[in-house]
DNA sequence: TTGTGTTTTACGACCTCC
DNA sequence: GGAGGTCGTAAAACACAA
C-alpha cells in the first residue's frame, strides 16, 4: 500500500483544460444490468444529463491556485501500480449493504428516476459558470463542486475498491480532469461517509447506540467491514473479516 | 425568503508502514 | 522521510421546513 515511488506531485489542482477531453470518458464496461441504486446514501442526483456536455465538465477550476502549485505540474499518470498495493474488493461489504450489491454494473439512466435528478442542475450551472472555483479555505474560495459525471465515475470506482490503487487513481484523476490528491481525499471522504452510514446502521440494531464512540462518523475497528479496513493498518484482514462475521451474526 | 440541518470538499494533526 | 491511512473539523453548497 505503501508506495512511494509516485511523488505525490499533482498535476495542478484544478486544471482546467484537462477537462475538454472529460466527456469522453473511456468506458469502465461497468456493465449494464444493475444499476446502483443507492449509493450507499448517496443520493445526488445521478444523472448524465450532463455526461454529453460538450467540454466537459464546464470549468470550475479554472483558476489557478498558488497553493497548488505545490503540488508540482505536470501529470503523475504514468506511474504504474504498486505491487505492494492491494485493492480491496469489497465483496464482504456488501452484506452489510444489500443495495450496493450490485457491482460493476451501471446504467446511469436508472440509477435515479428522471423526476429525481430534475432538480439539481441548478446547482451544476451555478456552480459551473460562476467561476468561483479553485479557492480553499485559505484563498478566495473554500471548495468547488464535483459534476455528476465526476461523482459517478468516482462512486463506480468506490464501489469496485474502496482503496484506489495508485495507476487506477492517476487514470481517474485523468479522466475526471481532477488531481490525484483530489481523488485521494475523496476516496478518504467517502470511507469516512461510509464508516459513517455504518455506524448509523449499527446504532439502529442496537437500538442504543451507545456502544458506538464519539459522534463524527468513527466507529471501532470492531464494527467496521473487512473491506473498510486499509489493507494493511491496524489489524489484519482474516481478524477484521472475522469482526465482520460476526457483527452480521448479529 | 429565511433559518436550520445535512452533505460535500478540503485540510491539519497524527498514525503506521516501507 | 514520504506515502497514504483515519479522525476531527471548517466552510461552501445544498435541501427543506416554516
Amino acid at each position: 500500500m505503501h508506495v512511494s515511488y509516485l511523488s505525490g506531485k499533482e498535476t495542478g489542482m484544478y486544471p482546467g483544460s484537462i477537462r475538454s477531453n472529460n466527456h469522453s470518458l473511456p468506458a469502465q464496461n461497468f456493465g449494464s444490468a444493475t444499476p446502483y441504486t443507492d449509493y450507499m446514501g448517496y443520493h445526488h442526483e445521478q444523472s448524465l444529463e450532463n455526461q454529453g456536455q460538450p467540454s466537459g465538465w464546464g470549468s470550475p477550476y479554472s483558476m489557478q491556485r498558488e497553493d497548488w502549485n505545490a503540488y508540482g505540474a505536470g501529470s503523475s499518470s504514468t506511474s504504474g501500480s504498486s505491487p505492494g498495493q492491494v485493492s480491496h474488493i469489497a465483496a464482504n461489504y456488501n452484506s452489510l449493504n444489500s443495495a450496493t450489491s450490485s457491482l460493476n454494473t451501471i446504467n446511469t439512466d436508472q440509477i435515479a428516476p428522471h423526476n429525481q435528478r430534475l432538480r439539481s442542475y441548478d446547482w451544476m450551472r451555478k456552480t459551473g459558470s460562476s467561476n468561483n472555483a479553485g479557492k480553499t479555505r485559505t484563498k478566495e474560495k473554500y471548495r468547488v463542486v464535483y459534476t455528476e459525471q465526476q461523482r459517478l465515475e468516482l462512486e463506480k470506482e468506490f464501489h469496485c475498491n474502496r482503496y484506489i490503487t495508485i495507476k487506477r487513481k492517476s487514470e481517474l484523476a485523468g479522466h475526471l480532469g481532477l488531481s490525484e490528491r483530489q481523488v485521494k481525499i475523496w476516496f478518504q471522504n467517502r470511507r469516512a461517509k461510509e464508516r459513517k452510514m455504518i455506524k448509523k446502521k449499527i446504532c439502529q440494531f442496537d437500538g442504543s447506540g451507545g456502544s458506538v464512540q464519539s459522534d463524527s462518523g468513527s466507529v471501532s475497528p470492531a464494527e467496521m467491514p473487512a473491506s473498510l479496513f486499509p489493507p494493511s493498518h491496524t489489524i489484519s484482514g482474516l481478524q477484521a473479516i472475522e469482526i465482520q462475521q460476526v457483527i452480521i451474526a448479529d
